[in-house]
DNA sequence: CGGTCTCTTGACGGAGTTCAAAGCTAGTGG
DNA sequence: CCACTAGCTTTGAACTCCGTCAAGAGACCG
C-alpha cells in the first residue's frame, strides 16, 4: 500500500524486519484532485509530503504577481517546503496538484520521532538531503551559465514525459523564461532539424 | 585549537564530555596561501573542508571559458564539492584561497567513521544539510525573480564586509552578471541617493 | 617608474521580455 | 453533430536590460 515509499527508501538503505510496519504507522494517505492545493502562501507547513501518484508543482508569486515554479514533484519524490518545515515559519510557496494525485503526509512531530527511533530513516533522510543539495546547486549553475535553448533541451532529456503532463507555460516558468521565449525556442528547434 | 569548529557544532547540537577530543582525532589543519588552490577541476575531492580562517571561492569555468563563482566560504563555513565527495566522481569546481587561510580537512573515510561513531555529528551534519538546501533554493529563486540591483543590495546586506575582502568582478560573477553591469548598478545607486 | 590587475565609461548588439492579436484545441451544451 | 467558450500556444513588433567590445583611468607592487 505504501510500496512506492518503501521501494524508494530501499534505494538508499537496507530495511530490516519490522521497519515497514513501523513506517506504516507514521504516514497518512491523502487524495488531492487536480487543481487543488496542498498548501498556500502564509500557511505553516508542519508536515512533509511524499508523492505516491499524480503530479504536483511548487511555485511562488513575486511582488509583480509573476509565478515562479520551483519544482515539479513526480511519484516517488518529496515535496513541500523544507524551510517552513524545519523553522516553523509560514511558507511563501504554493503546492498544487496538476493531476488527480495521492500523497503521503507525516507531521513534523512524527517525523522527529521517526528520526529518533529509526536509524535507517535518519540515514535515508541524510542521503536524500545530500542529493537534493547537489541537484539544486546544479540547477543554480545552469540558471547562471546556460541559455534558453540548452535549458529546455536539458529538461526534456531529464524528464522525457514532462511534455505530455505539463503545459508549456509552466515549463517556461520552471526554466525561468517567458512562455513566448519557450515557444520561439521550440519552433526554432523543429525548423532547424 | 579547533575552537571555531566546536563552537559552530554547538550552535546545532549539544556536546558531551569527550566529544571534542574525539573530533580532534579526525581533522587535519592545512595552511593555504592567497592565490593557491585546495583543488581544481578534474580532481577527485574525497575530503570535506571547514574554513578556520581566511576566505575561499568556489567556481566553475564553462565551455566559453567564463568563470561562475558558486560560493564564497568565510570562517566557520564548509566548502568543497559535496557531489564529488559523496559520489567519488571528479569535480568540475575550483576552490581558491582569496586570502592566506587555514582549513580543517577530513577524509571521506574518516567522515563516514565519524558519522557512524558520533550520533551528535550525524545530527549536526543533517541540520547543516537542511539549512544549506534551503539557502540554495532561495538563491535559485533569487536568480530567477530578481534584477541586478536587488541582487547586489541583498548581497551587501547579507555580507556587509564582502566589499572589503572580495574584488568587484568576483562579486559580479557570484551574482551572475558582468563586471560592467555591476559597475553601472553601483554608480546608479550612489548618484540616486 | 613601468607593468599588471582592477574598475569605469561609452557605443553597440543581442537575447529575452512585454504587449497585443490571432490561431489552435478540447470540453460543454444545445 | 455543430457552435461556443475557455485555456493554451503561437506570432509579430517594439522595447529593455544586460553582455560584449574597446578604451582609458586608477591603484598597487615590484
Amino acid at each position: 500500500m505504501n510500496d512506492l515509499l518503501f521501494q524508494k527508501i530501499k534505494e538508499y538503505v537496507k530495511l530490516q524486519e519490522g521497519d515497514i510496519e513501523l513506517l506504516n504507522n507514521y504516514f497518512q494517505c491523502k487524495q488531492i484532485l487536480k487543481g487543488d492545493f496542498l498548501f498556500k502562501e502564509g500557511d505553516a507547513v508542519n508536515y512533509a509530503i511524499f508523492v505516491k501518484s499524480g503530479l504536483f508543482r511548487t511555485y511562488v508569486v513575486d511582488e509583480q504577481g509573476t509565478e515562479h515554479i520551483m519544482q515539479f514533484a513526480f511519484p516517488g519524490w518529496w515535496t513541500g517546503d523544507l524551510g517552513s518545515f524545519i523553522s516553523g515559519e509560514t511558507t511563501k510557496f504554493f503546492v498544487e496538484a496538476l493531476e488527480n494525485s495521492e500523497a503521503l503526509t507525516i507531521s513534523k512531530k512524527s517525523w522527529d520521532e521517526l528520526l529518533d527511533k529509526a536509524p535507517f530513516y535518519l540515514d535515508y533522510h541524510r542521503k536524500l538531503l545530500e542529493r537534493g543539495l547537489v541537484a539544486t546547486q546544479n540547477r543554480l549553475l545552469e540558471a547562471y551559465s546556460t541559455d534558453a535553448t540548452k535549458k529546455y533541451l536539458h529538461l526534456i532529456e531529464s524528464f522525457p514525459d514532462i511534455l505530455q503532463r505539463v503545459p508549456l507555460y509552466m515549463i517556461a516558468s520552471y526554466l525561468g523564461m517567458s512562455r513566448e521565449t519557450l515557444s520561439r525556442v521550440r519552433s526554432q528547434l523543429t525548423t532547424e532539424k
